[in-house]
DNA sequence: GTGGTCTAGACCACC
DNA sequence: GTGGTCTAGACCACG
C-alpha cells in the first residue's frame, strides 16, 4: 500500500489518507484481515505527526472498517452494514448527487457518465449477495 | 430556490449552500441567466451571517458558476468548461471513486449501483453533444 | 452542568465526560438543542488539556449524540437511531448482561433488582412511542 | 465453557475474558467450586498468549471471584459480598446508570426496557434470600 | 469568540 | 514492539 498526501489539498491530511484506506479497501486491494502499517511506521513514511496517523485509523475504527488492537496493530475488519436501509439509500442518494453535479459542470454528458460508471464499478469489489 | 442548512452536516454552511446552488443548477432547476437572491435577503431567510452568503457568491464565481455584477446581483453563468480534457477526465475520476468507495462500504451491489445511476440521470440536465 | 473526573478511575478521562453528556442527556437533564460549555471553557472549569475535551466532543458527534460547529460550539443534537433493530437489540443485551452480571455478583436478589430498575426508569427521558 | 474473543470489541483481550467468566458464575454456568482451565490449555484453546489469560485468573482472584490454589487450578469461589451494602448499592445504582443510558440512546423505550429485565432476570443464578 | 488540525513529546496499557 | 492517552502550544477556518 502506497499513501500520499497532497499539501495543497485542502482536505485536512488525515482525511486524505482515512479516504486512501476506505478506497483501498473498496477495491480490494486491502482485505478484510489485511493488517495496516504501525502507526510510528506509516508516520515516518508520509512524514507526518503519529499523533494525525493514530486519528486515522481511530476515526476508520469508528466506521467499523478498521479493528486496531494495541500490541497487535491495525486490521481491516470484516464488511458489515449496521445501518437501516433508509438511512443507507440517504447516504448513496447523497454521494451520488455530489457525483452527478461534478460531472455536469465538468460538461460530461449523460451517456459518458454511465458509460463510464459501468466500466470502473468493476474495479470494485462488491458485496456478495446475500451478505 | 430553496435552501436549507443541515446542522448535523459537518460541512460549513457556505459549502453547504455552495454544493446546492450547484446541485440546482446541475438538476436545471437553476438556468444560466437566472437572478439568485441578493445577499442579504438569502442571509434573511436562511437566518444566517451576511458574510457567510457572500463567501458563497464570491466562491462560486471564482468557479465560473455565477458572475455577479455590483448593483444588480448575482446570475447563473454559461455553462463553460475552459480545462482540458485531462483535467477533467482526473476530476470526474476522482469524483467517481468517492461514490463509489461510499457505495461500496454502505453494501450495496454492482447491480444497485449501475441502476440508481441511470435512474438518477435522468434528474439531470446534461448538456446538449457538441457544446 | 456539572462535570467531574475521578483521577482514580481507570476509564480515561475524556471516556469518563463522555458518559457523563451521555447519561445527562438520557435523564432529560440536557435537551436536544441546549448548548454545551466550550472547549476552552469546560477546559478551565475540569481543570483539562482543551485537546482532552475535544476528543470528548468529537467522539459524541460521531455518535450522533451531539452536533458541533466551529464559531457557534456545541449542541445536543435530536434523537435519531440509524441503527438497524438487531443491532440495537444485540447491544441493548449485552449491555444488560453486563449490569445483570454485577447485581449477581454484587449479591443483589431478583427481585431487589426488578424493583430497583423500575424506580429508575421514571428517572430517564424515554422516547414517544413512534418516534 | 466456551470462551471467544471478538476482535472487533474495543475491550482488550483479558477484560473480555474475564467478564465472560464473570457473567457465566453469574448465570450458573459455572458453580462454586468448579474448576476452570489450567492457563496453558486455555492459551491453547482461546490462541492467546498465557500471560494474558494469566492476568485474567489473577484479576479475578482479587475480586473475590476465584480462588487459584497453586498445582491445582482456579475455582470459582463461594459468593460472598464483604462490602457495605451502601458500597454495593452505589455499584449498582452505578452499572443501572450505564445501562439506562445505553437504552435511551438505541432508542428503546421504558416499557420495552422494564419487560426485557424482567425476562432476562430468569436467565440468572440469583443468591438465597437470606444469604 | 468558536471548534479543528497538526506538531512534539511524555507516559501507559496491551500482548 | 503495538496503539491509546494526555499535555502544551501553534495555527487555521468558521461565523
Amino acid at each position: 500500500m502506497e499513501f500520499t498526501i497532497d499539501s495543497s489539498n485542502r482536505l485536512p491530511i488525515w482525511q486524505q489518507l482515512a479516504q486512501q484506506v476506505r478506497e483501498s479497501i473498496a477495491r480490494g486491494k486491502l482485505q478484510p484481515g489485511d493488517r495496516l502499517p504501525s502507526v510510528r511506521e506509516l508516520s515516518r513514511t508520509v512524514v507526518v505527526n503519529p499523533n494525525t496517523i493514530a486519528k486515522v485509523y481511530t476515526e476508520l475504527e469508528r466506521e467499523g472498517i478498521l479493528n486496531t488492537r494495541p500490541g497487535l496493530g491495525a486490521f481491516v475488519a470484516q464488511p458489515s452494514s449496521e445501518q437501516t436501509h433508509k438511512v443507507r439509500k440517504e447516504r448513496l442518494q447523497e454521494a451520488l448527487g455530489l457525483f452527478l453535479t461534478e460531472a455536469v459542470h465538468l460538461s460530461f454528458t449523460a451517456k459518458d457518465v454511465v458509460e463510464i460508471v459501468s466500466r470502473q464499478v468493476k474495479q470494485f469489489k462488491w458485496p456478495e449477495k446475500k451478505q
